[in-house]
DNA sequence: CTGTTAGCGCCTTCAT
DNA sequence: ATGAAGGCGCTAACAG
């Protein structure tokens, strides 16, 4: 049953089947309920999306193209908090969701169906930058979180938020300094950073923005930086976080920090149930930073001490710059403290 | 830049062009590297999507329909383990996945995008009859966690996992057992239920059979269901739980139940944490058991005490059935207990 | 206000 | 192994 069967059904000519659909003031009220109704009564289910959208050449789809698996984004509270503000907005215009992941496990290609969404929404760098070249030049395109060359991004104060979470954290001086970096080496390392790792660039990686502004507030306070042990993680999740907090937690009491500044929530949580288990308390034998204000660190006791980051607010932004209802701009969120009791 | 456009350029047919992508084994090793090159020199993307899928019929999308808004689906631990599973088989298998919700705040019908999806998987009860009739009836489609008359369905058993919890809970007889239900009541509503209140049946809610399996092991060890008090939550958010787990906290304790059957672990998890933010001690004057077996519940001390269900498998049996990879029939997973710190 | 018509870009027989 | 041609279902321009 396509719109011509339902056309010649009727004795209407197909374009005002058409219009019954699209463009109710192009024919009268009358016809218009007829075409409607009989149309439902005969069983048919309105234009087909598929020869609409190659005729109009418009498919009402907008695509996030995540850096991170779909595992991994699906179930971290940041991407996820970034797709709810997308979806809201998208929902909001009759636009729907295409997931995809620059980081798929098996292939090194988008899947055709991607060059058929509206728009893009990038978040975070993706692995590997021919991916990026798949994408449709022309349609409108937002990054999130890191830079592409001529297009509008949407980000956040990571080294100034950064810096104030330090500083706050260090009015209480500390004995001794960690910090817990995520996906900063070059080369995927988890545990001890030491001089022979390379760093990724503050254009690659969050994190690198982020110990930029730690060590500047470190270094307000007198502190050398070279003089504070970094550890790396390359996955913010709890079971890969886990072992390398458990290394720190290990150390002897003497050389075991007593500041821990986490460079996720994700991590600065896995340290806290670390901590916990092993006896070690919390604020008054490890204080503990996040980053990124998750829900499950603010619902629990004690809660966590962390800079907060819209990400809602991220997606809206992005989502409303791709489907062209702001003006296409760079976009720098402000971040806000929290102070809770894992770092009074 | 099209197909014809290229082949034209290239003093070839259509065809040929056509099946340099498609079909390698239509024409020869060097014609096909000669064309594909010879695109990639000129830019041409490949094989626009939407031309090939009105021409196919096919587009490599297979839709998940949530139940939930997709703001709580995407934050929910469950959906988005159920998610993952389904994004594993579609991605080994070059498809892609168009997020639908049932729920939407605003309107009452699917996008007509939806229409474009080579199949759907449908996971929970949809609020709205009549979005389900909008669906194509004649493609694969697979009913996740309830069930759809004709449909293959993919489910746990919830009505014995929870016998054998509540089982376990009451070797160690309590004083007073409560019972928190997730969207029990027909009628929204958060707190207490009374005789007022209507229930929803088996077929709609999931919290229904595990209530079953929870009266028939009371019953079992000759307590009354009339004596047991029951809450109801609408939604299983942090948010929405706190008010009615204080409200039972904040009981006197000669009536806060000491044995607290929870049909959620978020459910759970907000009682672990107002609990000990009120000096109730878990499981020493709070024993608390979950259900779902959620990483957040596992990755924290005490750990709960909860029935395991497998969600990302859910996901890629459903996946499997709608891309046809396994022939489509019910399916029954098997969940397994959990005994956490908080119902030893 | 209604009907006719020309493609949107591609895939796939069929003939060569 | 290659080329020509029809049509997937629809919309928008235009003619009436």
């Amino acid at each position: 049953m396509t719109l011509k069967d339902l056309a010649r059904e009727l004795g209407v000519s197909t374009a005002s089947v058409s219009n019954a659909f699209n463009r109710p003031d192009q024919l009268s009220r009358e016809l218009r309920q007829h075409i409607l109704s009989e149309a439902r009564r005969m069983g048919y289910p309105g234009p087909d999306a598929r020869a609409r959208m190659l005729r109009t050449g418009r498919s009402r789809i907008i695509a996030v193209v995540l850096a991170e698996t779909l595992t991994y984004s699906l179930n971290d509270a940041v991407s996820s908090e970034l797709l709810t503000g997308v979806t809201e907005v998208l929902d909001a215009h009759g636009h729907t969701l295409l997931l995809l992941s620059g980081r798929q496990p098996g292939s090194r290609q988008m899947p055709a169906s991607s060059s058929m969404a509206d728009g893009f929404i990038v978040y975070g760098l993706m692995p590997d930058d021919h991916m990026m070249s798949e994408l449709p030049a022309h349609r409108p395109l937002v990054a999130v979180d890191f830079h592409i060359n001529g297009r509008p991004t949407v980000h956040i104060d990571n080294e100034p938020a950064s810096w104030a979470i330090t500083r706050h954290a260090l009015r209480h001086p500390p004995k001794r300094v960690g910090i817990v970096c995520l996906r900063l080496s070059a080369t995927p390392h988890n545990g001890r950073l030491t001089a022979g790792h390379d760093w990724l660039s503050a254009q690659s990686t969050i994190t690198r923005s982020r110990l930029d502004g730690c060590f500047r507030a470190l270094e307000d306070h007198g502190l050398n930086r070279d003089d504070i042990p970094l550890w790396n993680i390359e996955e913010n999740t709890h079971a890969v976080c886990a072992p390398v907090i458990e290394e720190i937690l290990n150390l002897p009491p003497d050389q075991r920090p007593d500041l821990l500044l986490c460079m996720s929530d994700r991590i600065a949580l896995t340290a806290l149930t670390l901590a916990e288990q092993r006896g070690i308390r919390v604020p008054e034998d490890l204080r503990l930073t996040g980053f990124d204000g998750i829900e499950e660190g603010q619902y629990r006791a004690p809660r966590l001490t962390t800079v907060r980051q819209d990400s809602i607010e991220k997606g809206r932004m992005a989502a409303r710059m791709v489907l062209g209802l702001d003006t296409p701009s760079d976009r720098l969120l402000n971040t806000s403290l929290l102070i809770g009791e894992t770092c009074p």
